[in-house]
DNA sequence: AATTTGTGTGACACATCCGTGACAGCATCA
DNA sequence: TGATGCTGTCACGGATGTGTCACACAAATT
């Protein structure tokens, strides 16, 4: 399965530490956040899959957070478990009044916030959004993990595909060759960072049949960027 | 989505309440039986769509009982969810030979519960009874549970024609293992992954004869996919 | 022009993934 | 009791994808 992003908001740095880790430990990729601001800022960097909020935040509340969010078209659909420290019973009811998918209560073990991590995840994959990305005659469709130039079909490695996705997801902007390895590998993954270039050329050559291959631009001495715009 | 009708049998009225009241709550309609002959009139008052069945019984086993019902054409394709106090390995596997669908375990909250019976029931969802799949000359009856492949019948194992069941359902879209599992053997089973590449081969061994092994499609590192694009 | 820096390209060893046949455990039925 | 059918697991081998390297090439810098 591919990584999964995962937002921590605590304010406590010891107990973000501690979910960092275990997080990191299962092979998530991690993002914290200590208030209602800075979280905003990171989900506006890097939408993540699952948030883990905790109830109590100086200034305002998690769940007051979760509430903005789940207005919002754009993290709707985002899973939330609360982490609280309160054993009230209201409280939980409350959470998930508010539309968290779980709760988990402080002291936990770290092995109990994986398997509930875990658990939120898969409930919410198979419903999971139907991206379909299309870019001037190069479409591609998550769900059934096909890429078509026009009329026909291209055959793509598992790690060209996500190459694509990533690039079809964010076009018209330069990335390192650094930010590709975090978002496209994952992000505790040591690898060269030529590699990236290797990888630019099969997915180049895989598209290229169809001219498709324009459609990947370097940028010399910064990185590479995905657009149908020639320039 | 219509509402469904879940049967609980269940010897403490404790419990029994606590399952009416989460199920009411999220808009299931509920009938209930305190043992093994209660449960036999309920059904035959009004067949449900799915039953939560405990494993102990006074007289005759939630086991029994249910074997009893799979053997029968009338409530074999009611979806069952066995409600255990026993953690033991030994009767979730002997369970789910059984033909239970799911398995929750005594303590469990009631949003897991209301999880696991929307879970099982999306599953079984599309019709319950008169379902009759068809793809491009591949036909699945749900009713008398046959397939067929053009004019000639198929000859399918039940976890072979539950796979399939799965897939015609689900066409066109890319399933992680891990997912099949989950939709097709039960939530909580453990078994290895590689048993679904396993299945995999025998239901494409079965339907070899006609061709239609093609549509059971291997996306490498990520899953399998069903369609009758070729690809 | 020569040098330096950055990128394209082909090759290769290696890891990983998947198909396949075999097998033992189990339930069912004769 | 033995025969049969179904299931989950394993081991093996082949197929495919992966990361890294060396070198060719292009662009910027001197």
């Amino acid at each position: 399965m591919q990584q999964k992003h995962v937002l921590i908001v605590e304010d406590e740095a010891p107990i973000r530490d501690m979910i960092r880790f275990a997080l990191e430990r299962a092979d998530f990729s991690v993002a914290e956040a200590e208030d209602a601001q800075s979280a905003r800022l990171a989900i506006a960097d890097h939408l993540p899959d699952l948030v883990l909020l905790d109830w109590m935040l100086p200034g305002m509340s998690g769940a007051e957070l979760a509430r903005e969010w789940r207005r919002d078209e754009l993290t709707q659909n985002v899973a939330i478990i609360m982490v609280t420290a309160r054993v009230d019973e209201d409280d939980r009811v409350r959470g998930l009044n508010i539309g968290a998918d779980d709760y988990v209560t402080k002291p936990f073990s770290s092995s109990e916030l994986i398997a509930r991590v875990r658990a939120v995840l898969r409930r919410s994959l198979p419903g999971g959004e139907d991206e379909c990305l299309e870019l001037d005659g190069l479409s591609l469709d998550a769900a059934s993990q096909r890429v078509s130039a026009g009329a026909d079909a291209v055959r793509l490695g598992p790690t060209e595909y996500r190459l694509l996705r990533f690039f079809m997801s964010n076009p018209e902007r330069v990335y390192s060759r650094e930010q590709m390895l975090d978002r496209v590998w994952g992000q505790n993954v040591y690898v060269e960072e030529r590699t990236v270039d290797v990888h630019i050329r099969r997915l180049r050559k895989a598209l290229a049949p169809h001219g498709f291959d324009k459609f990947i631009q370097t940028v010399r001495g910064s990185g590479y960027r995905f657009s149908s715009k020639s320039l």
